[in-house]
DNA sequence: TAAAAATACTCCATAGGTATTTTAT
DNA sequence: ATAAAATACCTATGGAGTATTTTTA
């Protein structure tokens, strides 16, 4: 019903890879994996991310725009894991 | 490892009704369940984000910072909810 | 002592892996 | 024909529920 972090983070690595066996290799997941998760992702926002081409995959331009929010998401997601006390000197 | 979109859902409900168990009937789901995620929570960024008292729960400034950045990640996420084409009309 | 929060336990849904098939160039 | 993506199947981890205990105002 609403998109995980996992699938935004698999959705970046696809828009920075433009390629779904890449994008896995590159988070450290297998293949079909990622695959499901982004098909997943599509179900759950309704609509087409990625132009599956023989060679490689691309942005939709609602993919595009999907990316672009994800790294705020992220970049958000980031700095609360940065909340913590800093190291001490 | 890293937060939870779920984790930070329950979190801004806690910071809400200023209450765990208040908060888990806010978003449907049982007591225990919400207390638990937001222990993992304080354990995955390493700092205790509540003040648990007798009577219900307040923020440590660390957690009312993080407070902020989870409505700046819910709402981007919010955004991807709303990608879709909207109604025709 | 009565609320709110934490713990114990059990169960199930989903995320991941391997093997394989399908697709598109 | 071949590389990439999708599907099938299985397993295990974790998130949730109920019941209960602990805590603090």
């Amino acid at each position: 019903m609403t998109p995980t972090l996992q699938q935004l983070r698999y959705l970046v690595a696809v828009a920075d890879c433009r390629s779904i066996t890449a994008a896995a290799s590159s988070v450290y997941v297998a293949q079909p994996a990622l695959s499901r998760s982004i098909q997943a992702l599509e179900r759950e926002v309704g609509v087409e991310l990625l132009d599956r081409r023989g060679r490689g995959a691309t942005l939709t331009p609602e993919g595009a725009r999907v990316v672009r929010l994800a790294r705020t998401v992220l970049d958000a997601v980031a700095a609360i894991e940065n909340i913590g006390p800093g190291v001490a000197r």
